[in-house]
RNA sequence: GCCCCCAUCGUCUAGUGGCCUAGGACACAGCCCUUUCAAGGCUGCGACAGGGAUUCGAAUUCCCUUGGGGGCACCA
């Protein structure tokens, strides 16, 4: 390591909106930094000008600041190494890329993507492993000299050895050992002047200080040409974590970026804005993004933010790949929304009910907060629980006021029977209603559960809905009291 | 095609040679509680991919097979 200091950087490339594995690497890089007492850094790796994609960085710091990973150093806070984004530190990687060139570590191609393209496609054919072939590595003064003549803007190829092997290691993986015949020529620098990831990174790596490097699995492959790139510097190699993918819930192959419909009709996200809509809990997400592809013990699972700073260290990843569960992220979403306060909760589900067009305030919603706390398990199906609070505009089948065993008249008794004990109330809390009801139900010789189902259908046009009597109590005296009387005549209509 | 990585219940995992008749969680099933639905409690279902080798003893070490994933750009 360049120095005692743990530095860790989170490296996003804005080609697209902030991905559940992005996060979950941001959230590795941010634990590690905290847990060490280190750095944590965020650096945008915009080299990549075709597919740029400008909103996917707002949309990115929006998703790190609301899942609360806060970084020391990065766009927005600045910081010492600075610049942080790519795309403005273009003179550094010219400079190495130039240095390298000197030193005939690195030379120039002027070969055109037509002749690569057919190079590529003719060892295919020939079942050869597809590489540069080093045409330009030997080029003569001349040759140069005519290339150049004719306007050509060339790339900057790094020579590697082409014999031997290139070993190094990685924290979880160990020692990993490749030959380098297997490798080829990789650019550099790109004509247009800009950097390829592998150039641009190590220097960056380099120059920021960086001690630990955690990045997906994928760019394993790549990692020996990344050695070779740092001892033709001259410089150490940061810590190498190569992390597991995340796989689709299926298990089969990589998380995908499209939304997929599940067979439920549901979507299934992989953007953090869609779960941050969807009314998951930032909380919860950390927590349950922890858990994908690192462990504690095996048995703890539920860590706050600070218990995940405590606990959290590199030798609890695992090395293999996992599928996401969504069941077990609506699960742990739901647990954390039943531990939030009432006051908090209220908070959020106001936010939500407003952001959705309710006329909501925040005196009801908190009437209504612990009566479907134990029923949600996102902060939008509040709406289903709850909406005939807001609204008197709301239709059902009046056959559904029948209960089972029931009939039309013995339904209508029952209405009228609780316009009667409900109507002499002076005061419409829940204990009163309770009471009420119960005693009325008791007088009428039917089961409760039948009595307060048609009660609850007629009230709520719903056959599943939070308990009844403090239902009926936030829903207030009079719009229940019409209420039954509207469902007595919708069950008068259905009589004809 | 070539290269790399990975391999415990359906899923996420604990396990680092004996404590394992393999533990926990999600999901699933049953029961209890109960005004519906939840939540909660209890119980159940359910795995060391296969084959060799090392060892007194392997889920744990090594090899092979199989399976899965990833990579082979002037993209990251």
């Amino acid at each position: 390591m360049p120095n005692q200091t743990v530095r860790v950087r989170f490296a996003p490339s804005p080609t697209g909106y902030f991905h559940l594995g992005s996060a979950r690497t941001a959230l590795y890089d941010f634990l590690v930094a905290r847990h060490y007492n280190g750095r944590f850094i965020v650096r945008i790796e915009d080299t990549d000008r075709t597919r740029y994609q400008p909103d996917a960085i707002p949309d990115l710091l929006e998703g790190l600041r609301w899942l609360g990973l806060w970084w020391d150093e990065g766009p927005e806070v600045g910081g010492d190494y600075g610049p942080y984004y790519q795309s403005d530190r273009l003179p550094f990687y010219q400079e190495y890329a130039e240095k390298l060139v000197r030193e005939g570590k690195a030379y120039r191609c002027y070969c055109s993507p037509e002749r690569l393209e057919a190079l590529r496609a003719e060892q295919r054919a020939a079942g050869l492993p597809p590489g540069y072939d080093r045409h330009c590595r030997y080029l003569t003064q001349q040759e140069i000299a005519h290339y150049e003549a004719q306007g050509i803007r060339p790339v900057i190829r790094l020579a590697i050895p082409t014999e031997g092997v290139t070993e190094f290691d990685d924290f979880l993986r160990g020692h990993i050992v490749v030959e380098n015949s297997l490798l080829d020529d990789f650019v550099l620098l790109k004509s247009d002047g800009f950097p390829t990831y592998h150039l641009a990174h190590v220097v960056d790596d380099r120059l920021m200080e960086i001690s630990h490097v955690l990045r997906g699995d994928e760019w394993l492959p790549s990692a020996p040409r990344h050695v070779l790139l740092y001892r033709a510097f001259g410089w150490e190699m940061p810590i190498h974590v190569h992390l597991p993918v995340i796989l689709d819930p299926s298990g089969k192959g990589k998380l995908s970026k499209r939304k997929k419909v599940l067979p439920d009709g549901r979507e299934q996200f992989t953007y953090i804005h869609d779960f941050r809509r969807a009314g998951y809990l930032p909380e919860a997400m950390v927590n349950f993004l922890a858990l994908v592809g690192w462990s504690y013990d095996g048995q703890t699972e539920f860590f706050s933010r600070d218990q995940l700073i405590r606990c959290f260290t590199l030798e609890g990843i695992s090395k293999s790949p996992s599928a996401l569960s969504y069941e077990k992220l609506e699960y742990m979403n739901a647990a954390y929304i039943r531990n939030l306060g009432v006051n908090d909760l209220t908070g959020r589900l106001l936010w939500v009910f407003t952001q959705q067009g309710f006329q909501a305030d925040f005196d009801t919603v908190f009437r209504l907060t612990p009566l479907i706390r134990e029923r949600i398990k996102t902060l939008n199906e509040a709406i289903q629980w709850v909406d005939f609070v807001f609204t008197d505009d709301f239709t059902y089948d009046p056959a559904l006021l029948i209960q089972k065993g029931m009939d039309i008249p013995m339904t209508a008794t029952m209405l009228r029977a609780a316009l009667e004990a409900l109507e002499p109330l002076e005061a419409f809390d829940e204990p009163a209603i309770e009471a009420a009801l119960r005693e009325m139900g008791a007088r009428l010789g039917v089961k409760t559960g039948t009595f307060l189902g048609t009660l609850r259908v007629a009230c709520t046009g719903k056959q599943v809905a939070p308990p009844l009597f403090g239902t009926l109590s936030v829903i207030g005296k009079q719009r229940v009291l019409s209420r039954l009387r509207r469902a007595l005549s919708a069950l008068g209509g259905l009589a004809q």
